[in-house]
DNA sequence: AATCCACGCAACCGCAGGTCA
DNA sequence: TTGACCTGCGGTTGCGTGGAT
């Protein structure tokens, strides 16, 4: 795959953007859009190469860009979404919206991870680290993958516990319709859920740490299709979502190697799931979603 | 007042993946 | 099928700023 160079052609300007090329920039893409990128520069008669306006555009540029501190809210909101989905800076900005992953990216390393290590808990893995020997979690398995599952064990079972507690439909009104588990089931998302059983090949690639992906999707699948489970009374769902939560709740790294490859679209589902600030209010916990022993990551640690 | 240092943010770099001819 | 092109992403760097000495 042969690549041309971004930034090959001499006389292009870098560093830091003046005033004027913002002006530049954000006038012709409001009056024409961005179009290619590559050709932009020219067009716009700005000295940059198009990687460069393109990321000025979106960081910084852009007109629904929220600036400002991050709140604790979003700040607790990244810690957990780190957690499930790693140093995939993209998939967390985009449930945080006016923020841009290089925005979070800077906040994590700056900010989240000192506190998670002052904290004790190394910000990688979510775990205890070395120096904080009887850290809280220190009770979740050392195995990334196998506490991984363990977590997401622990937030099916959290949730199923609930479910059944409540033993009533999930009411709209800020919490999740109940429709929504049916149509995710129906949906695409829930065929790859039905053909799990089937040997759907696995994903073994990626730039995401293997922990951290695994963990991420077999625990949202695990999630979703159990919760379609318990949720919905259609018949065509039982099979299936039994099925489904016998493979998701294995612990063994054979299930979470063939839930591995619910893809991203399943994880998008889940993130784009209807609920408030927090994606994972819908486990039952407002604050926090529980994979931790309580007050791990509660509010006064990132005040 | 001058210097040093740590921090935060904007921007760059290189890779990976998707699209299209 | 192949390769060029383009975009998006994550890691890293460098500079400006403010506080400490």
């Amino acid at each position: 795959m042969g690549r041309a160079p971004c930034c090959d052609k001499k006389g292009l300007k870098k560093g830091p953007w003046t005033p004027e090329e913002d002006d530049k920039l954000v006038e012709y893409i409001n009056k024409n859009g961005h179009g290619s990128w590559r050709s932009l520069p020219k067009l716009a008669g700005l000295l940059r190469c198009g990687k460069s306006c393109r990321l000025r555009w979106t960081n910084y540029l852009r007109p629904d860009i929220k600036r400002g501190p991050f709140t604790p809210d979003e700040e607790k909101l990244v810690i957990q979404l780190h957690a499930i989905l790693g140093n995939r800076w993209a998939a967390i900005a985009s449930q945080l919206p006016g923020r841009t992953d290089n925005e979070i990216k800077n906040l994590w390393n700056t900010h989240l991870k000192k506190r998670l290590l002052l904290m004790g808990i190394d910000p990688q893995t979510h775990e205890p680290s070395a120096s904080a020997p009887n850290g809280p979690m220190n009770r979740l398995p050392s195995s990334p993958s196998t506490r991984h599952m363990a977590q997401w064990e622990s937030a099916r079972l959290e949730a199923e516990a609930r479910l059944s507690r409540e033993s009533l439909p999930l009411i709209p009104s800020g919490k999740p319709e109940p429709d929504f588990f049916l149509r995710l089931w129906n949906s695409e998302v829930g065929e790859t859920f039905r053909n799990l059983g089937h040997g759907e090949k696995t994903d073994t690639q990626s730039p995401v740490s293997s922990s951290s992906k695994c963990g991420s999707l077999s625990g949202t699948t695990t999630e979703i299709g159990l919760i379609a489970a318990d949720s919905s009374a259609a018949p065509e769902s039982k099979k299936p979502c039994n099925e489904y939560v016998r493979a998701g709740t294995g612990t063994d790294s054979c299930s979470s190697n063939e839930l591995e490859d619910s893809s991203e679209s399943t994880l998008q589902l889940l993130l784009d799931f209807p609920s408030n600030n927090n994606d994972m209010s819908f486990l039952g916990q407002t604050d926090c979603y529980s994979l931790y022993p309580p007050g791990i990551y509660a509010d006064s640690h990132f005040d």
